[in-house]
DNA sequence: GTCTATACGATGATAGAC
DNA sequence: GTCTATCATCGTATAGAC
């Protein structure tokens, strides 16, 4: 296990934040390179161009979200249960690191060519294993009959404004994400 | 009522259009100029800079939803019928003009100075007079105690997808604003 | 109001010394 | 691997003819 982190580790991390801040185009390679305490031209002894980092960033995340996925799957049988763990993934790693996760939400349209194609078939292979987890949680009877993907992207989208919580306290994080997960499952409307 | 879009209004549209597949500062001038059929020089008769663009988009997004929230709370009573007709202010909203929307949500980190001010302010009025709804909903009985903030911004995640649906029928959108009304209220897990 | 021409600063990236 | 120096390109915006 490495701890130490590399050169190259360190200009991916820093350029998630300014991408989160300035956007992946409104980021100079002047900018991050003053954040790193390099020159501009040092960077390409490490990465090979402004578009690699983009494009590692998103697929990191990618992996992220897919790799978790497969964990749910792999240990938990029942789909109801399934689909909370899916929730509670993505809360964590919007949690886990934020600026990684706005980069992969906002930034990834400016991937081109085949790392564009390549992302979004990831993202694609991801939505249908979390439809898949819906449609067996509504066939099971306990998840009400709502169309899948419109639930997949209100969730996405529920849980999508958490990482602009600058580093809450780990108690604060855990009643977020409580509260968030009461409101998908039970709704707003109290019952009398 | 004037229904002739005039040259100004034709260029803060394809802006929007632009500024949503692109990115604000991902746009040029010369990708607007031939967008729109003009030179680039000839913007500058119509407007007073690439920045003033984004400033109108923003505004006007702002001014709708502060226009619709006080139309809502001039015409309701009960406070739960107020939070449920300003879900679906935004799921209108959303629908109705979906790339000054997307700048609306995404690229107004890009004003400065006084834009941003301003903006900010009139956004913060807006969530504020949201949370008051809410908060009157939750004392009214009818609305499950949940932090009214973080319903806030679960509603507007929630809601923030819709946008890039790209022209669905009236009666598709219609069904697809019912389900996630249905979703934000009475939650998915289904009672046996 | 639209054009051509152009100013001029910022951009991503490279060459080559150390 | 880091630097200095530099390149070609593209950015917003202006000047001035028509």
């Amino acid at each position: 296990m490495e701890k130490t982190l590399t050169r190259k580790d360190l200009i991916f991390k820093e350029a998630a934040g300014l991408f989160q801040s300035q956007g992946y185009v409104g980021t100079s390679m002047r900018d991050l390179a003053t954040k790193v305490g390099l020159k501009p031209s040092s960077f390409y002894s490490h990465i090979k161009s402004k578009h690699e980092i983009l494009e590692t960033i998103c697929n990191q995340s990618a992996a992220r979200f897919l790799s978790g996925l497969e964990q749910i799957k792999n240990s938990i049988d029942d789909p109801f249960d399934q689909w909370i763990a899916t929730v509670d993934l993505h809360i964590s790693i919007a949690f886990e690191n934020p600026s990684a996760i706005t980069v992969f939400n906002d930034e990834w349209r400016h991937l081109e060519g085949d790392s564009l194609t390549y992302f979004l078939s990831q993202r694609k292979i991801y939505q249908q294993g979390v439809v898949g987890v819906i449609k067996s949680a509504i066939l099971s009877g306990k998840m009400r009959d709502l169309d899948p993907n419109l639930v997949f992207n209100t969730m996405i989208g529920a849980t999508r404004w958490l990482h602009f919580i600058s580093s809450p306290g780990k108690a604060s994080a855990e009643r977020i994400a409580g509260q968030v997960q009461e409101l998908l499952l039970s709704g707003l409307k109290k019952e009398s």
